[in-house]
RNA sequence: GGAGCGGUGUCCGAGUGGUUUAAGGAGACGGUCUUGAAAACCGCUGUACCGCAAGGUACCGGGGGUUCGAAUCCCCCCUGCUCCGCCA
């Protein structure tokens, strides 16, 4: 969330992200509320204030009637006391409630626009590829190869969940460890996380877990939902703490499974693993100081840009506009790649990294000491090395050959063991 | 999952209703002394919020309760250790 005096002294520019954003949300009420909460506690404190007073002069012998007395005023700011707590709590959960809605600032210079086609193209690594075939997409590359089986998982587990067999299992382990390598040599600490997570931490990472339209699987009972990404677990591993700057910037590499519950999404732009409710994920993570942001950011655009260009996927990167950020991102951008199966051949998500600048920290309440002594909250930034599933579509079909065969990448060559998945039926 | 014992400041650790303003010790920081250092001695010591400020309020694992007054008494929860059960 935002820092409710920043929200004060930017009120103007705060209604215009929330506009820009195309998000609902109310930074007059908040700054309201707000004032309401400091009048609250201005009352408070001096209620308690005089009942410390009270009850410090008790100490002391005194006569029965001026006891009496001071028992009874004692009762009387009791009953003050709570209803001005009373009032407080009310008005803080009101005042959480629209500070959760309120997003995190935009970049100056990210595109401002509604969805993802206003999104903006800046760079292309590759072109599409060519064929001198008709190509097929990975659904049917995978029941060719046997390495991916939809029918047995829909019926065992429900739709959009998927066996991996044979090759299928390798090329996705070779994956992790590819993109774990390459960031090892980068100075990530690699981590396999839980794959259940607090539901604060998921609030503090800015994922609401609850409503129709939520993409998370609580777990009943529990307090406790499955993680979509290991954003939340790397980003909770700090929570609640004051971290040395010395130790700053924090590079994660976390192993994960996604699980989603993509409630209403459907049809052709939903086939196949492009959407499905497990997956396996390498996340980056990075906690720094907040002038050292925007170059960890790119930073990690580029590692992303490495590891599928190091793969020979061709992709294209994109500035993803105000609307379509998620609020609580800054910047984001997101890699594309080619996907000749896809709609006859399309540009698909395969990896997206973003600058939250202090959003996310403000929640979990991750510091740093400054120079000065001074506590001060640290940027968190997240991107993805490897998105197994969608990794795997993007190879799949950009590497098949005319008898339905699929070339591995030779960087994945030693991951694997193997340069080529034949057909099998 | 069951039983027992714990959780106090940066760390160790005392504290069973009001002289606790959380003792004492260690560490860190500042100073005296010293050519310099050590030792000794003196001083100081957290976080958050409200307030223009002076200052105030809260925080002894978390939440709730009892009381004029709670680190202290009661209830629930979390968590650590030990033993038992179960288990890959």
């Amino acid at each position: 969330m935002l820092d409710i005096r920043f929200i004060k002294e930017n009120i103007e520019a705060v209604r215009q992200n929330i506009a820009d954003r195309y998000m609902k949300a109310d930074a007059d009420l908040a700054v309201s509320l707000h004032d309401t909460r400091n009048r609250l506690i201005r009352e408070l404190e001096d209620a308690r204030r005089r009942r410390n007073e009270n009850a410090q002069a008790m100490k002391q012998p005194m006569e029965k009637a001026e006891r009496e007395a001071r028992i009874e005023e004692g009762r009387r700011l009791k009953e003050t006391i709570a209803e001005l707590e009373a009032s407080l709590a009310a008005t803080e959960a009101r005042l959480n409630e629209e500070l959760l809605k309120i997003p995190n600032m935009a970049h100056p210079d990210a595109p401002r626009g509604k969805e993802d086609k206003d999104n903006l193209e800046i760079k292309r690594c590759g072109e599409p590829t060519r064929f001198d075939f008709q190509p097929r997409d990975h659904v049917e590359l995978g029941q060719l190869l046997d390495i991916i089986d939809f029918d047995t998982a829909t019926r065992v587990s429900g739709t959009k969940f998927y066996y991996l067999k044979n090759e299928g299992v390798l090329l996705e382990l070779a994956l992790v460890r590819y993109a774990l390598d390459h960031l090892m040599r980068r100075g990530f600490v690699p981590m396999i996380t839980p794959d259940i997570a607090k539901t604060e931490i998921l609030e503090g990472i800015g994922f609401n877990p609850r409503g129709a339209e939520s993409n998370v699987y609580t777990l009943e009972g529990e307090g406790t939902c499955l993680i979509g990404t290991a954003e939340i677990t790397l980003g909770g591993y700090h929570a609640d703490s004051v971290l040395d700057a010395s130790v700053l910037p924090l590079r994660y590499a976390g192993v994960s499974h996604c699980f989603r519950r993509e409630a209403g999404a459907a049809g052709q732009f939903s086939k196949g693993l492009y959407r499905v409710h497990q997956f396996t994920k390498v996340e980056m993570f990075v906690y720094c100081q907040p002038e050292d942001s925007e170059k960890l950011h790119e930073e990690l655009r580029l590692i992303e840009e490495e590891i599928f260009s190091g793969l020979g996927i061709p992709f294209r990167v994109v500035d993803t506009c105000t609307g379509d950020l998620g609020a609580p991102a800054y910047r984001k951008w997101d890699l594309e790649a080619w996907m000749p199966g896809r709609n006859g051949g399309e540009w698909g998500e395969i990896t997206s990294t973003s600058n939250c600048t202090d959003y996310q920290a403000r929640r979990l309440n991750v510091r740093y000491r400054d120079a000065e002594g001074k506590n001060r909250h640290v940027h968190m930034l997240n991107g993805t090395a490897i998105a197994c599933s969608r990794a795997i579509i993007a190879i799949l079909e950009n590497f098949q050959q005319a008898d339905g065969s699929v070339n591995i990448p030779p960087a994945l060559v030693p991951y694997c063991g193997f340069d080529h998945i034949r057909p099998r039926v």
